[in-house]
DNA sequence: CGACAACGTATCGATCCGATATATCGAGTG
DNA sequence: CACTCGATATATCGGATCGATACGTTGTCG
C-alpha cells in the first residue's frame, strides 16, 4: 500500500535511522521526497503496528556506522554531540530500527503494489533485498504496466479538437513510454545472469556491503 | 493549486458537462485519471467558491450538442428519455457551467503551479487558452525546473553502497530528464513561431469551435 | 553574547484517492 | 414479462498525503 512505509521499511533494514537522517537519505537515494507530514505519522504508524521500534541511540557505541558527512570537524563534532546527547535529556532523536514483522511487511510492500508510479523506483532501490525470482516478478509486472499504458496513449482518439499542444504531447509521452519500456527490458535481461542474491529480506544480519557494481544499463550513445 | 481544479475549469471552459462526462473526457485528454473521489468533492468546492455553476439539463432543447449515438432510434429514444428525466425527478446529472470568477481562476491556475508533475500535462492540454507570453512563460518556467532536476540527479552522491539497480535507476533518470528538456526546448521554439492566439480566457464568451488544427506536432502517422 | 542557520520532532487543515453505496436506464435472455 | 447485467451517474467514508507551521536544540560566526 503506502509509499512512505517502503521507504522507511527499505532504508531501516540497512541501518537504524531518526526521522530527519531518513528523509536525507532518502531524497539522495531516489528523488522521491517524503515530506514530515507524511513521514512522522508513518513512523507512529509502523511503531503502533509492531514493524518498527524506538532504539537507544547508539550514536558512539562502537559498532555503529556513523555515516561519515565528509568533513573530519563535521564527523568529531557530531560525536561529541551524540555523547552529551545521551548524557542530557535533550529532545527526541528517536532512532529507529525494524523489527522481522516489519521484514515481513518490507517483503511484502517490495513485491505487491505498482499502483503509484512513484513505487517503482523505490523498488528497484530496494530490489537487491529479494531473491532473482522476485526481481523478475517485479520487472515484468513494470514492463506489463508499461506495455498496457503504451497502447492506452495510442488508442486515444485525437479528435479535431487537438491543438498542436495536445498532439505534441500525446506523441512525447509515446514516446517516452516506449522508452521506459525498453530500458525495463534491459533490466530484466541483465536480472537473468545476475550472479546471486547477495542478501534477501529474509536472511536477516547480512550487511550486503559487497554489492558489486557490475556492468550497467545497456548503454545509451546514441541519444543527442 | 489543486490540480483537480484546472482540469475541472480547462474543460468547462470548452463546455458545459456534468461530472461523470468530466472524467471521461479527461481520460481521452490526457493519461491523468481524476478519481471521482477528488472531482465530486472538488465540483462542490468550486460551485461554493462560485466558480461553477449548475445550469438546468439542457439535453434535448435545440442547440444542445448531444454527443449523436448514431442511431436514429437511439437518439429519439434518448431525446424521450431525457423529457421523461426534466419530468420525473430522476437521480442527478447535474450539469455544470464555468463562471466569470471560475474563468478568472482557470487563468490563474494555468500560470502558476508547476509544483506537482501531473499539472504540466493538464498545462499543455489548455495551453491554446492563453496569449503567447504566457505560453512562452510556462513552458521557461518547466524547462528551469527539469533543468534543476537534472542537475540534481546528476549531483547524487552515487556512493559505495549503490547497487546495480540504483545506479540504472539514476542513469535512466537523467537521461529522461534531459530528453523531456529538449522537448520542452522544441515547443519552446514553436510556440514562438506561434501565428496568433485563437481565443484566450480573458475572452469570455468565445465558444472557440473554429481551433484550426494547424500545421502540427513533428508528424504522427509513424505508429502501429 | 546574540543572531542565525541547521537540526529535529510534531501537528493541523486541506486535499486526494480507492472503495463502496445507491439509483436509473437500456439491452438482452429465458 | 420478469430478471439480470452492465453502463451511466452522484455521492461519501476512511486512510494517506502534503505544505505550512510551530517549537525546541545545537553549533557557528561576527
Amino acid at each position: 500500500m503506502s509509499l512512505t512505509d517502503l521507504a522507511v521499511l527499505g532504508l531501516l533494514s540497512e541501518q537504524d535511522l531518526h526521522g530527519y537522517e531518513l528523509q536525507k537519505r532518502l531524497a539522495d537515494l531516489s528523488g522521491t521526497r517524503v515530506s514530515f507530514g507524511s513521514l512522522y505519522p508513518a513512523l507512529s504508524r509502523l511503531e503502533r503496528e509492531g514493524a518498527v521500534r524506538a532504539v537507544d541511540d547508539v550514536t558512539g557505541t562502537g559498532t555503529a556506522p556513523l555515516p561519515a558527512t565528509g568533513s573530519l570537524a563535521g564527523e568529531t563534532a557530531a560525536f561529541r554531540a551524540a555523547l552529551r546527547q545521551v548524557r542530557r535529556g535533550r529532545r527526541g532523536r528517536k532512532v529507529y530500527g525494524i523489527t522481522d514483522a516489519g521484514r515481513a511487511r518490507l517483503a511484502e510492500l517490495l513485491e505487491a503494489p505498482a499502483d503509484d508510479d512513484r513505487a517503482f523506483p523505490l523498488q528497484l532501490t530496494f530490489l537487491h533485498l529479494l531473491p532473482t525470482s522476485g526481481r523478475t516478478r517485479i520487472l515484468e509486472r513494470r514492463r506489463a504496466q508499461l506495455a498496457e499504458r503504451l497502447a492506452a496513449v495510442e488508442a486515444r482518439p485525437l479528435d479535431r479538437t487537438a491543438t498542436r499542444w495536445r498532439r505534441a504531447l500525446a506523441a512525447h509521452e509515446a514516446e517516452s513510454l516506449a522508452r521506459d519500456l525498453a530500458w525495463v527490458d534491459g533490466l530484466i535481461a541483465g536480472a537473468a545472469e545476475s550472479p546471486e542474491p547477495a542478501a534477501s529480506v529474509e536472511s536477516a544480519t547480512e550487511p550486503a556491503g559487497a554489492v558489486r557494481p557490475d556492468t550497467v544499463t545497456t548503454n545509451g550513445g546514441t541519444t543527442a
